[in-house]
DNA sequence: TGGATATGTCAATATAACTGACCTAAAAGA
DNA sequence: TCTTTTAGGTCAGTTATATTGACATATCCA
């Protein structure tokens, strides 16, 4: 076991560096859309987990993104006053509020997602099913989930 | 082939966002040591590339990076002040720099490594050397190698 | 009622990037 | 040789995203 290649220094800084560039690439595909708005990576981030997770809280969203609320405050400002998001007072404790997309933010979303998607769908079809799934395996344990 | 999991939109929205969790967590380990050196992540970057390539000139940092060399000369001339690297001028070409590490950039480069390898390593003994394979031909083709 | 929690906001600062303009030295080509 | 291109460096101003620290408000809970 003590041997194995992708266990040795330079290929785990390979990995480094290709974790680096997959982020980038992933990233920087839907910045053109993005520009029209005149939103950012930030914003898009928001939009994402908004999307993926409806109705989730402020906090909630604060350790996904694991960024200050002054810094995520800037952000849904933004998102707000373009009308992309609504905030609604949680109905189970109002001192929550629970974050939703509206229409302009739900067709934003996913304009955003088909320019994003191309690169990983790519990616995809030209692999077989088992490398997906074991793609899907070591990225999870990488983040602990 | 056209109704795989995977390749459904939420899956891959799932994926979007573990690859963005992976990166952030990589390269948010190392920080506290960058910052006893008064560097930030852009300085990891290139101290990483130097010593994967060490020898590469400026337009091929330029070309990895994806930045402007603006941005790029306030990082090297922070890492050339702190005699972590040093500029050669090519032998071939004389209006090159060739980039290297000197000692103390390759003891802070170890240094920073042995902190990031971690996550990367223990994810690795934990999957089996068919999904680590299969892992970076995924990423290989995300990011079109 | 008093303390803890969730959120919001003001202000200043740090980091990492950008655009645009301009400069020198060296190589390459007509 | 003269001209153009390439590689690199620099100045100045700006933008995007984050930080720290302080403080305010509303709501929940014991």
């Amino acid at each position: 076991m003590r041997d194995l290649l992708y266990l040795k220094d330079d290929q785990i800084k390979d990995f480094i560096e290709q974790i680096f560039y997959a982020y980038r690439e992933t990233y920087s595909d839907p910045k053109k859309i993005l520009k029209k708005y005149s939103f950012g990576t930030a914003h898009h981030r928001d939009i994402h987990l908004i999307e993926r997770h409806e109705g989730l809280t402020v906090s909630d969203l604060l350790n996904k993104l694991k960024i200050t609320k002054q810094s995520l405050n800037r952000v849904l400002r933004d998102l707000i006053n373009n009308k992309a998001i609504l905030l609604k007072k949680g109905e189970i404790d109002s001192r929550h509020r629970q974050i939703f997309l509206n229409e302009k933010g739900k067709k934003l979303s996913e304009e955003i997602f088909l320019e994003q998607k191309k690169r990983i769908y790519n990616a995809f079809k030209n692999s077989d099913s088992d490398s997906v799934i074991k793609f899907k395996n070591v990225l999870k344990k990488i983040i602990n989930e």
